[in-house]
RNA sequence: GCCCAUGUAGCUCAGUGGUAGAGCACUCCCUUGGUAAGGGAGAGGUCACCAGUUCAAUCCUGGUCAUGGGCUCCA
């Protein structure tokens, strides 16, 4: 018998007699320690707690309170669920059931496709294994054996996936009962450490994720260490229902969609007010930063299209019309306009960077399963803009962008941006030269301006590479917003070139570039961000003014029209209600201000001021009041609400 | 586009094979009230749309459209 040294977390050294399992060593520490264990972690490596240490080694005991024991305890669920499945329907053949953010999925083939109904009764069996407290156990089997056995169960997809897996390889398996499932594992020792699940819902999912697959049927579900985490998460959902921009889009009187108009949006006069107010400060942003301003046709003829390439590939997406013959597309993008304006005329090297912003109104004819809310629609506009520079110019242009953007989204309220570089996908246009020197350039700026970036490699577009920017908003959940994308193969396409210093006619480079994206979409994020509660320089009504009782109505006419002629979005309340009531009211609306007016205040010349969230500041003159919300949107002062 | 679910008053939702209800919102009246709902009365719906079954359909069946959750795609 040898006798082996294992390392704890702690640094401590014990000696044990081998070979010995992982378990065995949790129960030598403790019988708690012992309970808890659900994997553990050798050398750095996950494995069972059934694993047979034989040398030294350094091992962590990997219990719920771990992170990867929450992903254990969520991996071993979603067993858990394919388990009571194929229990109820035997007939049911299981996929895949990996880990996602807060819980898991398993994909099923089965017919008729599982409904939520379905799910109180997989739940229930679910636990009556838990219940069993049946031991869940890890056995190898070579590839070819493995395809054979999954293949006489009738397991088609889990045999499909075992193919793939190179021959030399062997599988590892699990069997809890008289469930066997390929997996990698590791999983907890047994169905009784499963305790905190839930099902959530079921959808529907391609095989492989590919559209042309089969459409399985999609559990998911929810697991945590503890009943707490999962009530915790749980209220997190009712949250973001909550502030949901379609509900709120409705309940603050923003916008609507109806049925005759799948995917477009009707702006009511308040949410409105909240576009105008972006569109002007991004308006500024164009003209303080070197940008002119244009606008370009919404349709224009199918060569035109044919020549940019957009036909080719985007054209089931686009919507066309006819017209004496002739066939028109509505522009799903802006790009090809901006380049008939630089067109016009010879250009000059002198002249460049040229830079053109729209707002740019585009209709894609997007499948109608994609259609969400104002995020993803059929018509939309875009802060869009494209720079018309020298190769030499990329750097220098998309560094400035880069800085340009996170002020934008600063004074939006949104202070952590995640960036990315897509580069070249396998099919591109160019030369291996032009695209080094590109991606070069893209990275270079980057670098210039400090941040961390993740790489995508072969995401780019085909024309050529792209940064992405990813905000972070008030839930944690990350947008794709703004983007710049060198395109080398566009102005070529369209016969754009300029006078170089030589006399010699050059191509330009072409920049697309957005901050918000979408206007529609990224009022969609910031009513969410903010919870509809909109910081004082983008909300609809920025003060509302009410009186007391009837003797006021002057005096309230008056002060709206003094705070309106500052430039302010006030509106008055002359019910014939109760001051608590109104408040309610404008409180419901998420209104910033509330100046109420009685007697007192109108005697004094003054307006008893009330702040979002119920602080009262007292009795001040209107001067004061005007200064004070000058300053706070000025400043571009918000918080998101907790 | 694909899978599943849903569609009843402006909103949130009950409900039934015999042509429909609640709360809030809305209108009018009373009340003139000091910081998150004062009281009373009234009006409001071809039960998404189109077929079918039935003596009779909002309810059952089929189809269409839209919306929601996903998949694919994507700003």
């Amino acid at each position: 018998m040898t006798v082996i040294k294992i390392e704890l977390p702690d640094g401590s050294i014990r000696s044990y007699p081998a070979p010995l399992t992982v378990a065995e060593v949790a129960q030598s520490i403790g019988p708690g320690l012992a309970k808890a264990a659900l994997a553990g972690k050798i050398d750095g490596n996950l494995v069972d707690t059934s694993t047979l240490i034989e040398k030294d080694v350094s091992l962590a005991l990997v219990t719920s309170k771990d992170p990867e024991g929450v992903e254990i305890l969520r991996h071993s669920t979603a067993h858990l669920l394919a388990h009571a499945v194929k229990e109820l329907y035997p007939e049911a053949q299981v996929t895949i059931g990996p880990v996602i953010d807060n819980g898991f999925y398993y994909d099923f083939s089965h017919s008729p496709p599982f409904t939520e109904e379905d799910l109180g009764r997989i739940e229930a069996r679910m636990e009556e294994i838990v219940r069993r407290d049946i031991p869940v156990q890890r056995a190898l089997m070579p590839r070819d054996e493995a395809v054979d056995f999954f293949l006489q169960q009738g397991e088609k997809y889990k045999a499909e996936i075992i193919s793939s897996i190179p021959t030399t390889e062997d599988i590892s398996l699990y069997r809890q009962g008289d469930f066997i499932d390929l997996c990698r594992g590791p999983h907890v020792p047994s169905t009784g450490k499963l305790r905190v699940f839930k099902l959530t819902h079921v959808a529907g999912a391609y095989w492989r994720g590919d559209s042309r697959n089969e459409m399985l049927t999609r559990v998911y579900g929810t697991a945590w260490a503890t009943k707490e985490e999962l009530e915790a998460h749980l209220h997190r959902i009712a949250e973001a229902e909550r502030r949901d921009h379609r509900r709120l889009g409705r309940e603050l009187d923003l916008f609507h969609v109806q049925e005759e108009a799948p995917g477009m949006v009707f702006w009511h006069p308040k949410g409105w007010a909240l576009w105008q107010e972006i569109e002007q400060y991004m308006r500024r942003v164009y003209r303080e930063n070197g940008y002119q301003e244009v606008r370009c046709p919404q349709i224009l003829e199918r060569s035109l299209w044919e020549k940019s390439g957009h036909w080719g590939h985007f054209h089931q997406n686009m919507f066309t019309t006819t017209s004496e013959e002739r066939e028109f597309a509505i522009k799903p993008m802006n790009c090809p306009g901006h380049v008939q304006i630089f067109n016009q005329g010879v250009r000059s090297y002198r002249e460049l960077p040229i830079r053109y912003g729209e707002f740019g109104s585009c209709h894609r004819n997007e499948p109608s399963g994609a259609l969400h809310g104002v995020m993803r629609v059929r018509g939309f506009t875009q802060d869009d803009g494209h720079i018309f520079c020298t190769e030499d110019q990329i750097q220098g242009e998309v560094s400035n962008f880069i800085q340009l953007l996170r002020r934008v989204y600063a004074d939006f309220g949104f202070d952590e941006i995640q960036y990315k570089l897509a580069t070249r996908p396998e099919s591109r246009v160019g030369s291996e030269e032009i695209w080094n020197k590109a991606e070069a350039a893209l990275r270079q700026a980057l670098d210039h301006n400090a941040v961390n970036y993740e790489e995508l490699p072969g995401e780019g577009a085909f024309y050529g590479p792209k940064i992405e920017f990813h905000l972070r908003d008030s839930l944690g959940r990350t947008w794709q917003c703004g983007t710049i994308q060198a395109d080398f193969s566009m102005p070529e396409r369209l016969g754009s070139s300029f006078v170089a210093a030589d006399n010699a006619r050059q191509i330009p480079v072409m920049l697309h570039r957005a901050i918000l994206g979408s206007l529609e979409r990224f009022i969609g994020i910031l009513i969410e961000h903010y919870a509809g509660a909109l910081p004082l320089w983008l909300a609809p009504v920025q003060a509302v003014v009410a009186n007391i009782s009837e003797s006021q109505q002057d005096y309230v006419a008056g002060v709206v029209r003094r705070l309106r002629a500052e430039g302010l979005r006030v509106e008055a309340d002359l019910r014939n209600e109760k001051i608590s009531y109104k408040i309610r009211s404008h409180s419901l609306q998420k209104i910033p201000y509330q100046l109420v007016v009685g007697e007192r205040e109108s005697q004094s010349g003054q307006v008893a001021v009330r702040v979002r969230g119920g602080k009262d500041l007292g009795a001040m003159s209107v001067e004061v009041l005007v200064a004070r919300m000058k300053a706070e949107i000025g400043a571009h002062a918000g918080e998101p609400l907790a």
